[in-house]
DNA sequence: GCCAACGTTGGC
DNA sequence: GCCAACGTTGGC
């Protein structure tokens, strides 16, 4: 199986990916989603696999780095501590709703602004651009992934 | 701060 | 199972 490659959404004033590279091994846990759809895609990651870190709610949005999935989906332990904005109280003991992966900073990228990546018509199909997208975690085609790169000033893989 | 889009909830 | 109400996302 290839690797493959997705588009991960933070807000920066929550996570930001200078947090990511600033944290231990530049490796931590991808915690918080809520949405089964974008669940379902973490689920569907595999060590190895690539991810554009994308700045939403940010003066522009913007691609600001690429991570490495380092560890595939368990448990996100925030759906059970009554103390994250994460909790939910919903979910049973024994039957974890919510998964996280591992991520660890790749590297940096010169920041991509989203107008920049609608203007690029090789970028056409990507989700994030697609009317009322609001997916925190979406797939991305290895040409996408490799444009958004490149446009970043990451180095040819 | 606004609001369009969309997911989820819950009454029926 | 329908669908109205509600909450959230996220660009602008």
């Amino acid at each position: 199986m290839p690797r493959a490659y997705w588009l991960m959404k933070s807000e920066p004033d929550v996570f930001s990916f200078a947090d990511q590279q600033a944290a231990p091994g530049g490796v931590g846990p991808w915690e918080g989603v809520r949405n089964y759809q974008a669940r379902n895609f973490m689920r569907a990651m595999k060590l190895g696999d690539l991810a554009i870190f994308y700045h939403s709610n940010a003066t522009p949005p913007h691609a600001a780095g690429i991570v490495e999935i380092v560890r595939e989906a368990y448990p996100d332990d925030t759906q059970y501590d009554p103390t994250s904005p994460y909790y939910d109280p919903r979910v049973p003991p024994a039957a974890p709703r919510w998964d996280r992966v591992d991520v660890r900073a790749v590297a940096p990228l010169t920041p991509v602004p989203l107008d920049a990546m609608r203007g690029n018509p090789a970028l056409a199909t990507l989700r994030i651009l697609q009317k009322g997208n609001r997916l925190s975690v979406t797939p991305l085609t290895e040409d996408e992934f490799h444009e958004i790169a490149r446009m970043g000033g990451a180095p040819p893989a």
